[in-house]
DNA sequence: AAGTGGTCTAGACCACTTT
DNA sequence: AAGTGGTCTAGACCACTTC
């Protein structure tokens, strides 16, 4: 009966993704060099080098010749748009500026603990926000948090937060996004939406449904977004 | 005067791909195995290595243990859905029915010129055609493409060829696409886009603009898609 | 058994950054 | 000069496929 274990390198990486999940090792910060890692798992540099070349190609960490390895982080110009990818139609893409409409908590409804791997009525923040770019209204953004991560996201700590909102997750709330993905359609707008949208009721828009993920594939966002595309588009790159 | 050379894999990795460009190796064959190209370029395995590597994450090449490694092909079943991002609400993703509406031989309006790099004017294919899922018409594409490289290609031959589009002109025009952008915004169906679908005149839709590039970065195809996203959803994964 | 890709090691040296 | 990641080598052995 052969016992298949899976290579050494996978196991460091095993080993390197506790110590991230574990937040040992913070984002921003310099994990310990390749040298260390080897000595400290008893292995060669070459596996080290691959364990972290596996995490490098995840965004999870980032690696800068002379300096170190460091641990992935959402503060970082780099990262603004990793999750964006409304850009204008002309122009080179800018911040999205938000108006906070409303911050409140609410039972979780069926299709959102669903998505959120909660129970039906589990305790979540509900929050809707729009973003404008350049002064034009242009994302309508309705997202659900699990409650129990949370709490204590209120109106006032969303407004003083200069920077992005998943900045703001990773800091105050040690919860890391690293993946997500999307569900698109389009659809047409309503009364409520068009009025914040400053569009007229019909206009068809970009529907995007969000999950985003954290260590262990575990879903700690719902998004709902509505787009408007009059002058901007979503890109999307296919390899 | 420091002469700053490419490092050595990537130097691999630059004659590797000009024998996939030249179709020298051509897709779904095997290519030389790590130690004959390592003895062939006089550099040790570990660097034959990382050259494949590289082109193995930008799909071009698939290894398989024990085998072989091999040029990636758009005949397999693993490819099919590569560039296909609409998937069922419900339910697993399933072929695409094509109905080819139209193809003929039009000189390139400033616009595709401008996104596939030809003059305006040059001469292009235009070919339009309805897909359809389990008899759902879903899908309104109307595709551009250089008239230099597709010559002869004829409505009766695309209704002939089973199987994927990028297949055939991967097999008949020596065309391998390898990469694509896409712009999505939401629209509404027009009344010939709705009759085609068999939809609502103004009902909401995707429009799916992609520019797909061979080798070197070459863009050789347009494509304008109207999706119909009532029973189906765009995917996309951000990471 | 022979050939392929996959893993792992030990060591050398290079390129970049900081001290 | 010292420390970091980046490249390259030579060799060993493993896992998988084919003959």
């Amino acid at each position: 009966m052969p016992l298949t274990i899976s290579p050494l390198y996978q196991q460091i990486k095993t080993l390197l993704l506790e110590n991230l999940k574990a937040a040992i090792w913070k984002p921003g910060e310099p994990i310990p060099s390749e040298m260390e890692l080897a000595a400290r798992f008893r292995v060669s540099q070459g596996t080290v080098r691959k364990a972290i070349d596996a995490l490098t190609a995840e965004n999870l960490l980032i690696r800068r010749q002379g300096k170190g390895t460091f641990v992935a982080t959402h503060h970082e110009a780099r990262a603004q748009f990793r999750f964006l990818r409304l850009v204008p139609d002309q122009g080179v893409p800018h911040y999205p500026e938000n108006r906070i409409l409303e911050v409140k908590s609410v039972k979780a409804p069926s299709d959102v603990a669903l998505a959120l791997g909660l129970r039906s009525g589990a305790a979540t923040i509900f929050l809707r926000r729009v973003q404008s770019f350049a002064g034009v209204p242009t994302i309508l953004d309705e997202l659900w948090l699990p409650g129990t991560i949370f709490k204590g996201l209120t109106y006032e700590r969303l407004v003083a937060y200069k920077g992005p909102m998943y900045g703001l997750f990773e800091t105050e709330f040690s919860t890391h996004m690293i993946r997500a993905t999307e569900k698109i359609r389009a659809v047409c707008a309503d009364r409520a939406t068009a009025e914040l949208l400053e569009i007229k009721v019909g206009a068809p828009l970009m529907s995007v449904e969000r999950i985003s993920f954290t260590f262990g594939d575990k879903p700690v966002e719902l998004r709902r977004g509505l787009y408007s595309t009059d002058a901007h588009h979503y890109q999307n790159e296919l390899t």
